[in-house]
DNA sequence: TAGCTAACGTACTAGTTCGTACATTAGTAA
DNA sequence: TTACTAATGTACGAACTAGTACGTTAGCTA
């Protein structure tokens, strides 16, 4: 039962700061995708923590800042997921139907980063406007987008007039609204949008979307 | 100045049940889509009433029973806008065309609702399921996009494999994510989802993906 | 091994916030 | 006009919550 990182040590205090630090961090994440900015309690935080809330302070300065530090650290490994985007060797075609798999994967198997995301939107992204980090990380999928766009207009298969920023929003939107609406989607419409039954149909769904938009017969416009 | 519903009466109260709760109802609207659920505050929401704070626990019962309120009449307000959607007239590519154009300018024409959503389904949709009128109302706009689909899938015209609850999902997550993402969207991309020079561009890519997907040359599957 | 400091714990406080006890009055019906 | 009740206002309290003052100790270094 005893975790890993338990070096045996019968009641005197263990001092490892990046621990402490990076414990903070995953409760923290916890808590606020659990119940928003204001609904989550520094007390629960630190009761959840083999520390005290002494150390949130002492090491994030404040209920704010620590919010911040929680959606920095999941900005970055989002991105730091992108970055191992390796579709660029497929066709067009075959490049973005595995992005927009790769995408809607990651949206499934990350509800917690989402709902910081939409905590995050509801409080109008003053936390990522006040983090140094955040603004410059950048996107690695778009700079995927981007090539594998290029490529598909300059061969005359992509008809479509959209930019990598537009084609992620699209991409990213059904994603996202999948898992962060399936509550309120699911109560008024009685269909469970993350149903693991009607996964693959989802998933195709936005492939065949995006293909069809992106390679759609254009000569009567 | 005075506004229409003044009738004039120096320093004696005025006695107005429905009036009253109708107000409480409107700055309860704003103070919840402005902070969440837990960042709005009782008192400040009957600060900026003609009432007291008192009147709210004597209507509504409480902070949660006001919030559930508010997302019915939010509901409410949405679904009787969709009894008027008058698209059935046209031909399906059109009907479809015409539908997004219309979901599309009622999310932005209603970020406070989309605002509400977005916080229930942080609260996992409890105020939904604790209401009762909520489950009843059923979506017009549901049975309109049957009608067209089952008409466009008859004549061939469209060839994909979707439901009515899936393209409404489709639809929706493009109009709704635009407006509830747009603050982290523009400070991470530098791109203002709801910039109106834009609108117009959204606007058609939504309609041209819809049907796009929906009428695709699908003989090669 | 002495001493220093980063790391940690305890106990408390000031301010906030939902909710309510109690008092009052407008409008209505008899 | 009287009496009654729905509607309203005032004042307050109990519980919670972010944040802090102060004291302690582990572990490193000279």
């Amino acid at each position: 039962m005893t975790s890993v990182e338990e070096p045996a040590r019968p009641n005197g205090r263990i001092r490892d700061a990046a621990r402490t630090k990076a414990e903070i961090l995953d409760v923290a994440t916890q808590e606020f995708a659990r119940a928003g900015y204001d609904g989550a309690r520094v007390d629960e935080i630190a009761a959840r923590t083999r520390t005290t809330k002494r150390m949130i302070y002492y090491y994030f300065g404040g209920k704010e800042q620590l919010f911040t530090a929680v959606l920095e650290r999941a900005y970055t490994v989002i991105r730091q997921a992108e970055q191992e985007l390796d579709v660029e060797h497929l066709d067009p075609v075959a490049a973005i139907r595995r992005l927009v798999e790769l995408t809607f994967d990651h949206h499934e198997a990350h509800p917690d980063f989402i709902r910081l995301v939409s905590i995050e939107n509801i409080h109008g992204a003053e936390h990522i406007a006040a983090s140094e980090k955040l603004g410059k990380i950048g996107s690695p999928a778009l700079d995927v987008i981007s090539r594998i766009l290029e490529t598909g207009q300059k061969s005359g298969l992509f008809t479509a007039d959209v930019d990598a920023v537009d084609l992620h929003a699209m991409i990213s939107s059904y994603c996202f609204f999948r898992v962060s609406n399936r509550h309120t989607f699911g109560a008024l419409f009685g269909r469970d949008l993350v149903d693991p039954g009607r996964r693959e149909h989802y998933r195709n769904m936005l492939g065949d979307m995006v293909i069809a938009y992106l390679t759609a017969d254009r000569s009567e416009d």
